[in-house]
DNA sequence: TCCGAAATGTGACATTTATCATATTATCCC
DNA sequence: GGGATAATATGATAAATGTCACATTTCGGA
């Protein structure tokens, strides 16, 4: 459904919008051990979310890495646009091609709407509302 | 949410399920081009799903792949199972354990119940019931 | 009974994805 | 300005997945 870098890279972003922002930056040696994620594999994911600007940073002491307030109104899909593309998600479930709801294969019915309706909430969800979740306790961020 | 070699097994087994049976027998040779999976891998594919019982085989002359009546029955999920487990199907979205409705990820529901759903499918959907939504024409076997 | 047709077994190779290591550059602070 | 700090760049390694090649076994039929 999701890489495991997408995967990594999301809970990192929910993890600055949780502790950063331009006044508190993070170093990765202070994040990684919290969500999970191999240091050095954390590091490539963050320089490469910073790079497309879902991210801020800044180099030499006091640097890190941060989520701007205007960024955190960004939707989900733009971490996993950046990471992998949208390809996997849009996928067929039999043939490698894009999901046609015309002409429906064998397993289609099977998963019901459900990559259209994944897709659409990845769009529609910003990282902000997404927090506020975690915040209020409705979800967690795991690992 | 599926393996390219559950996806080629899946395909393979509902090609079968159509065109064979135990008096007509059939060649990978003369099924790869027809699903558009790569001959040798799918004959690597076929040697498993027959090991583990989802297919029959016979070599010689005469030989090759089919399905028995009897294991048109069997559910779908049991072809994924011999393949490549299920793990890929429950892990949550954000960390690499199981999924656990009670204490939802934060993205757990913006997938919203899918992957239960396409899982239940799988286990209440017999290769059997498939061919007949292809046969109906209420679905296609791509590529 | 022998030949050829087919699956089977084994393993090599390629590709993608994930992970690690290290050298370089920018920035702050003294 | 110089040293420590932290991101950046580059690329090497590892593991998982997908793909190919070939020798072996089994079986049917002339
Ligand atoms: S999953 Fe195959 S057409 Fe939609
Ligand atoms: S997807 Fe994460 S708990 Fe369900």
């Amino acid at each position: 459904m999701l890489s495991t870098s997408s995967k990594y890279a999301i809970k990192a972003v929910l993890f600055l919008a949780l502790h950063s922002n331009e006044n508190h930056k993070m170093m990765v040696k202070d994040i990684f051990q919290r969500i999970n994620v191999p240091q050095q594999y954390l590091a490539k994911i963050l320089q490469e979310l910073s790079k497309k600007d879902i991210i801020s940073s800044a180099r030499g002491p006091k640097g890190g890495f941060y989520l701007s307030d205007t960024n955190k109104t960004l939707p989900l899909i733009n971490i996993v646009d950046v990471i992998e593309g949208r390809h996997r998600l849009q996928s067929c479930m039999l043939s490698i091609k894009e999901c046609d709801s015309q002409n429906p294969c064998a397993l289609h019915d099977l998963v019901g709407n459900a990559n259209s309706y994944f897709l659409k909430n990845l769009e529609e969800t910003t990282i902000e509302k997404l927090i506020e979740d975690i915040r209020d306790g409705k979800a967690i961020l795991p690992l």
